[in-house]
DNA sequence: TATTGCCTAATTGTTGACAATATAACGATG
DNA sequence: CATCGTTATATTGTCAACAATTAGGCAATA
């Protein structure tokens, strides 16, 4: 049983959507309970949080004392958190010498779009053949608040980029593959928040997305699995390209600007 | 720097071959150095050749003062190897109760195929654009020598095995994607080996597999990305088939015998 | 006999102290 | 003045002991 006691919980929808199961006791603050979880556990779900949400700088050193104290355990159950981060690529370490928050360079993050892309397009192929009616249903809502939302505040808005990932984790789960699963909801994804934090990424080109989304969906409604599937690598390849292309005016300007 | 200090040393090839870089100091036993490596580092190489050999029985449960006798290490060392071999899915651990060798289900197994399927035709993809002409040349020579020992000892020799994966291994390395190279050569591969001794599972279908092989690099060394990209999937769709027509063969015929 | 409750034993979770290593500061020397 | 070697400090690696939790055995009871 390789199982999976992780598959993060995400949901940024504001009301009660069908949602997957797992709800979890892990919810913001559950008060005062004496938490039942392991410290290790803890301060992993607090360390990769205070990561994706930028609080701990892109980079920065890490010291086991300096986390220890700040979290008020000894530094057994630190390591262990800490060696489960490094297996999610959150944070390098080298040894004896100490462990970095990871800070993604855009060559890197060119190389996730490419990751994603496989995985991502394979997901929506196996979603057409084995998503459920309620889970398509979920979707569907999924895509509805994430416009009404865009109606209120467009542009690059928090709920947009949080509603895009949910998207993209609903079709996910949808694939049924609990290996793809595991591989993007609890590695990359978390790598996406950090990148979206660390280069402050504007939500970018919404529109032409809400309407790649819904084409997406309705290959997967239709259980067309080839159209899904080059609909999805599609969808990942254009976000690809934008940043890239950002990245590349980026660089430009700033040339032209040491030069004159 | 996400890096990667992993990315293990594979290379079944009995003389010397281009292969990549990283020669490390760990190839077996170096004599009787002190060993430079910390003590959670040998011991998840331990651990994880000994579960991919299938010293470890799959689904038994380990213990961790049984590992640390045997190891003649403290707990602390092992609980950080445990949790790194966790995030790697070779075992699976459930708080407070213990840890088990991970054991693969067929449905699982197949789940492994689909994700090999999405993540290795991208890596041929990139690879037919990135990879050298000194990686290609290295690839035709693992391609040489698995037809030599395949004329020397024909079926499921063992190094048809060990040299199927070399072939896919370098390919991988080819694409020059380092997020596709860790996911695949730290995490993926190690699963198939499991899998292999597990399911004690014949190299299956050699012949066609060779003539895929040589396709496939007929495709990177065309740089056409596309060709090596589908060939690459079928390669993977093919083999993942054969699999499961044989597990549909084994489960028939269970049910047979026990109607008769 | 099956079931329930307690109790013992074993294992995991956590801690603080000790040893080994690397970074940085500092002074000596060309 | 720059460079090299030494020392000092801080951090990481490792260990052994203690606390908390779980699983299994055993007796008592319906």
């Amino acid at each position: 049983m390789p199982a999976s006691r992780d598959s993060a919980q995400h949901t940024a929808l504001p009301s009660g959507s069908p949602a997957p199961a797992s709800v979890s006791p892990g919810g913001a603050d559950a008060g005062t309970v004496p938490e039942k979880r392991t410290l290790a556990e803890r301060v992993f779900d607090q360390l990769q949080d205070a990561i994706v949400r930028g609080e701990l700088e892109p980079g920065s050193r890490i010291t086991e004392p300096g986390l220890a104290a700040t979290y008020g355990i000894s530094r057994g159950p630190l390591r262990e958190a800490m060696r489960r981060l490094e297996g999610h690529r959150l944070i390098g370490r080298v040894p004896h010498v100490g462990a970095r928050v990871v800070k993604l360079s855009m060559p890197e993050l060119l190389e996730l779009f490419d990751v994603r892309e496989a995985l991502e397009s394979m997901a929506a192929r196996l979603a057409a053949s084995h998503m459920t009616a309620d889970e398509i249903a979920g979707l569907r809502q999924v895509l509805a608040v994430h416009e009404s939302q865009d109606d209120l505040q467009r542009g690059e808005a928090y709920y947009q980029r949080e509603g895009d990932l949910d998207f993209h984790y609903r079709i996910v789960q949808g694939s049924h593959n609990q290996m793809l699963v595991n591989l993007l909801c609890d590695d990359l994804y978390y790598l996406v928040r950090v990148y979206r934090t660390q280069f402050s990424a504007s939500g970018a080109r919404p529109q032409k997305a809400f309407v790649e989304h819904h084409r997406i969906v309705d290959a997967i409604e239709a259980g067309d699995a080839e159209l899904a599937e080059l609909l999805m690598r599609r969808h990942v390849s254009a976000s690809r390209a934008n940043v890239a292309e950002r990245y590349a005016t980026t660089l430009q300007d700033a040339s032209s600007t040491n030069r004159g």
